[in-house]
DNA sequence: CGCAGGTTTGAGAGGAGTCAAGGGTTGTGG
DNA sequence: CCACAACCCTTGACTCCTCTCAAACCTGCG
């Protein structure tokens, strides 16, 4: 394990600055978090149902599932992580919460004990909100995916799926006729959506016949943005948070 | 709204030390969060799609639904909660969020602003973590359905929601033979299973032909719990949270 | 008594799953 | 440079789960 290293856990401090405004104290707790690298292999599940896990992870580059199964081992992914996000961020505080993750593509990933964060939790409450928001985040895609999944047909849920990446993959930038890695196989879409692989063919059959988008090995291009969103019932104002009014040195206790 | 009121707030301090040890400070201003009193009626959505939401509710009594629709208005039922649960706990750092509740039965909510909280949790690391926490325990909940609701087919679904309301109103007893009310007509059940209302009673009635469970009126009586958790492929560990380590007031950092 | 809302059941349609076979690509080793 | 294996994608045929439409049937209530 690599000792306190500034340069390690950059990306975290990145992630929560992105919605949260931070004090000189807080940032150099931050920085001072122990963290480690670990790279891993495409598809590998480097953390397994069972586990008791112990550590958080931070997505570097690569893409990153959540996911769980049935009895039979059929599997439902539950999220998707992109550079930056946390997939087990929510086990810091819910440590037995049962917990796989699956590395779609080669992976660097970050490494953080639970101790460390909890710690610097319970000791600066700026830290603790920032990372109570950014597990809020990830529970809201959630919620918007068990939507697709109880309430729409096969072409819509994956016309969503596609929304969604585009936009998060997107940076702040519209999507428009964009064009991105979509590192997963039929298989693992089928795993996403919840159907299964033979019906995921098909489906992208339909969106490219009807000149949605086009995708040839693990690269996407979207041809017609506005009817994508129509067939997804797509609204993104769920991936993004407004940056909170930043804690009140001078408190204005409004209703106290 | 009334003012500071002790008793009003009681059933959130009483809900966030189920799993947290507050020392007194933290408990004070626990005490002092401004809260207000609404009954609902039943069937009524009192907190609509769209509508910026600046408060915080938690259940007194009866059940509440916090659900999202697509463009057709088909609903689907994201998460249920029970007395002393928190539908639209994330709202707080999270307040853009697509939200909506409905009340399934008559019901007394207890509503806390943002503000209040929010300034709680940024003074109080130790309510900040709580918070996060009872968050933390939703998304699992929620995590859980999506693999429910992607991955199982009708019959299984409906046996698990069964299972997940008989934990959940037990208390930490067993279910074993138990009954208890079940408040959720067939249509409410297909927006909770992603069922239709029609295919919801066949399941229903499977159930009761399997001699698993029996139901008249909004009553459930389960008569083979160990079928059912098969059927279900139920494993209540995800409902109940440990308590964590407390917050050490001698800090040990072991990694700093 | 009659209405409203929930439940039950039937019949037919359709979306999605399963089984199975063939075709492409990539990568490795001879 | 070719052969082969592994993996993924594609397609067809058939089955089955779930939906929709529709009509009764309850039950509580005004």
């Amino acid at each position: 394990m690599e000792h306190c290293n500034v340069r390690i856990i950059e990306p975290l401090v990145i992630r929560l600055s992105l919605h949260t405004d931070f004090r000189p104290c807080e940032l150099d707790i931050l920085h001072k978090l122990p963290a480690r690298i670990v790279e891993v292999m495409p598809r590998r599940d480097f953390v397994r149902l069972g586990e008791r896990s112990t550590e958080v992870t931070i997505v570097e580059t690569g893409l990153v599932g959540r996911f769980d199964q049935n009895r039979q081992g059929d599997r439902q992914v539950v999220a998707l992580y992109l550079p930056g996000e946390m997939p087990d961020l929510h086990t810091v505080v819910v440590p037995r919460s049962r917990i796989a993750l699956h590395a779609f593509t080669e992976c660097r990933v970050i490494r953080v004990p639970h101790a460390a964060l909890l710690d610097a939790a319970n000791t600066h409450a700026a830290i603790a909100v920032a990372l109570w928001r950014e597990s809020a985040l990830d529970a809201v895609r959630v919620s918007t995916w068990v939507l697709s999944i109880g309430r729409k047909e096969a072409i819509s849920r994956l016309a969503h799926l596609l929304c969604e990446f585009a936009c998060r993959t997107a940076g702040n930038g519209k999507p428009g006729t964009a064009m991105f890695d979509f590192p997963i196989t039929q298989v693992d879409l089928g795993d996403l959506l919840g159907l299964s692989p033979v019906h995921v063919n098909r489906t992208l059959r339909s969106l490219r016949l009807a000149n949605l988008v086009s995708h040839e090995r693990s690269r996407v291009r979207i041809l017609d943005w506005e009817e994508l969103v129509k067939v997804a019932d797509f609204d993104p104002s769920y991936l993004t948070a407004e940056r909170l009014p930043p804690q009140s040195d001078t408190k204005i206790r409004a209703f106290a």
